[in-house]
DNA sequence: CAACTCGGCAAACAGTTGTTTACTGAATGA
DNA sequence: TCATTCAGTAAACAACTGTTTGCCGAGTTG
């Protein structure tokens, strides 16, 4: 499996070969057999090892309470540090989200899934729920988690691994400013810092219309 | 490309093989190299094309004007029937964007980018923006082009080639009745109606939030 | 007419792929 | 102690892969 994982990073899993990965791993071509009949059985358990400690994460994130605003910080900081230390994991599901292979596809698909159902049990019980219809938590819920796999992706690609920056990048219009492009590895979280702001402040965004969802 | 587009459906560009191309094209493997370098550069070739006919229809999409309401509602039916109507582009556009090939990925990339910044554009010139800063109403835009893209993803799992309903189908909670509403809009699918229900919701309660931001 | 490009063909090339079969040593357990 | 399972190996198999080379007819242009 960590074999796998590591071809991976560079690869698409249904462009995966066994003889690939065995090779990798140090073993014989048919001692894969010993342990997955598929290399879709080796996805969707990835799939598994890679959501374990993801979900440990937001679990705990969701039980703590306080303040909205720290709330919000905890949230984005634990997406930030999922993908910073498992950046392997992350970057696997990102990419089979939508890939080829169906059995990982849906495994994945049903994890989220349990997820939006979590995340919408714990809003339901906030006292900023009051009044909502179970229906709308869940679609806020949904909401929640569809802004934290993107937010993640984007992160992913932030990455430390992705220098491709073509020439025709057009840089936001007259945004001269904050290319300090003297040191090239002492600013290694200055694209990820400004994910992070742009994520909080999604999240307080969704937060305001959600403090006023009942008058409107 | 059709051809391409075509095998696209089921598999990863990656593990795409030309030989597989060509055969699917009714051409001989050598005429491939006639038209493309590489794969990459046929995923590339099929990026553009994808992504030509969204853009048209998003771009109509923003300059029109009127109820909030209304362009909700229209800008959620331009979503699914560009899913509906090109069904195997955007399957392309969410397998590849994080897929396995760079160059690919990047062009994605790159587009949706551009797609922000139009949405910006036209946010920063409605009257609901006064008072806002330009970063702000970029990050707006980014939000709004993420769940674009998430919205999209959901109709594409939703759609007629994917049965993969596994029994542990966790249905809305005491969601019973679901669909009778009157369906002005042809024979979509029940699914397809749930997400477009959900879709609007989350635009709306983002709209909320809009109108409240300043006063937080 | 002549030159020339364009799109396409068949054949060949060396590698790589997934899978099966029979075999081997080391643990394991009663 | 002896049988059994476990994890792994080597060899072989046919099928498929990307790429190159040389050739060819149909248009196009001068």
């Amino acid at each position: 499996m960590d074999a796998g994982l590591h071809l991976l990073e560079h690869q698409n899993l249904s462009s995966l070969g066994m003889r690939e990965v065995t090779r990798e791993a140090g073993m014989s071509p048919a001692g894969f057999y010993r342990h997955f009949r598929d290399l879709a059985e080796l996805g969707v358990a990835l799939v598994e090892e890679s959501l374990a400690s993801l979900h440990a994460m937001i679990r705990a994130t969701l039980a703590e309470q306080g303040e909205a605003e720290a709330r919000i910080d905890r949230t984005v900081e634990v997406i930030a540090r999922y993908v910073r230390e498992h950046r392997a994991h992350a970057r696997f599901l990102a990419r089979e989200r939508h890939g080829g292979v169906r059995p990982v596809r849906e495994a994945i698909a049903a994890e989220l899934r349990r997820f939006a159902e979590e995340v919408a049990g714990a809003l339901g019980a906030q006292p900023e729920s009051a009044g909502w219809s179970p229906e709308d938590v869940r679609m806020l819920a949904e909401l929640y988690v569809d802004h934290m796999v993107s937010t993640a992706a984007a992160f992913l690609d932030a990455g430390p691994d992705g220098p491709g920056m073509d020439g025709s990048g057009s840089e936001g219009p007259g945004a001269g400013g904050p290319g300090s492009d003297g040191s090239r590895e002492g600013c290694e979280g200055e694209a990820e810092r400004r994910i992070a702001r742009t994520a909080r402040i999604q999240l307080r965004l969704i937060g305001v219309g959600r403090r006023h969802w009942l008058d409107s």
